[in-house]
DNA sequence: ATAGATATAGTAAGCACTTACTAACTAAAA
DNA sequence: TTTTAGTTAGTAAGTGCTTACTATATCTAT
């Protein structure tokens, strides 16, 4: 009679400390810090959670590790930035527009999950938003700046500009993706970026 | 010797359910349901546990009525929507974009109430987005039509336009007060409504 | 008016269960 | 054999919610 063992297999730390910031990022995402369990996390990866604390002291520090890591991987604002180099002109804006808004709709958990770091006092949420988002806001004042310069756009302050912009493509994927808008409202993507542009790139110029 | 005992002053039922709902309201907006315990309530209040659960069944029930009363308390939008019936043009958009912001300044607990329910899954959010929210979009939108018809706009799609303009306040608001800019970002209000105002107007506006 | 009956507002203590976190051990790989 | 990845079985401190009780006010019959 021979008592078969199930094979279990041994994952390296590198790939479990990965599972888990992924099973976890989701369920942060989803439920915020205080909503989520270690348990569920450990339930939802298949371990024992005695596992999560032996790789992350705390529950806090994997939420932390998680939000740094999401904040430092901003490989696509970056590349954005680059192709954006030297350009001026209403493509920017539309490219800048277009670049949030997919990226919010494949993924909505990073605006969740900046959204719940935000409300529940997480500092980690503000350093991002101090960070990669000023970034953003003072790449379109820098390009307001210019168009006022080259006389195509009228004396508006730029930063307030540059917010009012963001704030409309910013609003509309919150509105979409969390308050659950995307139901009732499908104009694509497209249209929707396409009267943005009109409307801030036509409000700024001179005549 | 008399040994006076401290006067216990009780409270009516409707006292002390407002109370508790006070309570309550600030710190569900502060730290979200599930982040809210009923025994912080409690001790907040004054009162012991039990007496919350006398008077509402479950959390959650104290939860409800809250979010119920918030969304059903919009005095402050109705008395606008009936100052500004009727008229037309820059004005109306001046207006509403000073009651959403200065109403969030003085207040920004229930913009807190509002994003926690939307992202905690509780659906009476969607309820007043999907009431008062859309009221406001579609109040807009008929301006914008109103503007369009008279031939002072351009023909651009009125609810995206509507969402437009809306999105630039609410998201202004939204990162003054719950991202923390205010401590960085402190252009008084009117500016700001001002330069909104300029650029979405002179955005619809035919040339 | 006043004594007793009844209804209401409140409490202290604790139940059953969940939480984040730990210690002491075992199995697989190097 | 030694290291590393994993488990089992706990802990103390919460969690929402209930029980069994007391203090105060209000009503009613005398």
């Amino acid at each position: 009679m021979d008592k078969k063992q199930v094979l279990k297999k041994r994952m390296t730390k590198k790939e479990r400390v990965s599972q888990i910031v992924n099973v976890a990022s989701m369920l942060f995402a989803n439920k915020g810090f205080k909503g989520t369990t270690t348990r569920e996390i450990a339930r939802k990866a298949g371990i024992s959670e005695a596992v999560i604390f032996k790789y992350f002291s705390k529950k806090v520090a994997l939420y932390s590790a998680i939000i740094d890591l999401k904040c430092n991987d901003t490989a696509g604002q970056s590349r954005l930035m680059k192709t954006l180099e030297g350009k001026i002109g209403r493509d920017v804006f539309r490219q800048v527009a277009s670049f949030l808004i997919t990226e919010h709709q494949k993924d909505p958990s990073f605006m969740r999950l900046l959204m719940y770091s935000a409300l529940e006092g997480h500092n980690l949420s503000d350093i991002f938003i101090k960070t990669k988002g000023m970034e953003l806001i003072e790449f379109l004042a820098g390009q307001i700046r210019g168009l006022i310069k080259n006389k195509v756009f009228r004396e508006i302050d730029p930063v307030i500009a540059a917010r009012s912009f963001m704030g409309m493509v910013l609003h509309y994927s919150l509105a979409q993706e969390i308050y659950g808008l995307k139901k009732y409202f499908k104009t694509p993507n497209k249209n929707v970026i396409e009267t943005f542009i009109k409307i801030f790139f036509e409000g700024m110029t001179r005549r």
